[in-house]
DNA sequence: TAAGGTAGTCATGTTTTTCTGACTAATTGT
DNA sequence: ACAATTAGTCAGAAAAACATGACTACCTTA
């Protein structure tokens, strides 16, 4: 059982939050990211987290899942419109510090 | 040993990250909170969490321990300065949902 | 003197998150 | 045929977060 959501601003930050979450969201903001790449820029990230944060971003609609067809069969997860709306609240994040 | 942060929002998004914190964040937004208060005001949160999330909350500058030695001594906790400059943060993201 | 409220700490146990390493499956290059 | 790259999945172990209940210490009221 999950107690309603009294705060709304709760919601976004546990969509962001994780060990990995704030450095894929950070990644993606630059351009699209693929799953190898971001194993390889995580240092120290699991299979198994990217995995499960991307699928939660995906989820969660910050990220939209793009197969793209060719050659070696890439896919791609791009920042969805919700994603692109956080952008600005990240910005301010870092301009506090 | 830790890694540099190379993302400047993930300190931030760090010390609202937990179980508790985003609601004690929004509830001392409001005014002062005090241990006790909380304890009732957060159902299901225990001792324990609560002092640490306040004690952390207090290490990162988001809130201000401030001891009142009046009649059973009282201990507040308010919204410093730094946690002051995050509310247009809380205030966007609770507009985007 | 005992009860109740203040604000916690501490040891222990459970639950959740994350890591490790093996494995799958399709495609490409040697 | 074999190795490498793509993108994962899965079982199990370790680590981190959280809950429970007992306990401390100080002060006030009955």
């Amino acid at each position: 059982m999950e107690s309603a959501n009294s705060c709304p601003a709760e919601g976004l930050l546990k969509m962001l939050s994780g060990k990995w979450k704030p450095q894929i969201f950070r990644i993606a903001v630059e351009g699209p990211v693929r799953f190898n790449g971001l194993l390889r820029q995580l240092e120290g990230a699991s299979k198994q987290s990217v995995a499960v944060a991307l699928k939660e971003l995906e989820e969660n609609g910050l990220l939209e899942k793009v197969v793209i067809k060719l050659k070696p069969l890439h896919i791609e997860y791009n920042l969805s419109q919700k994603g692109q709306s956080l952008i600005p609240v990240f910005r301010q994040l870092e301009s506090l510090q």
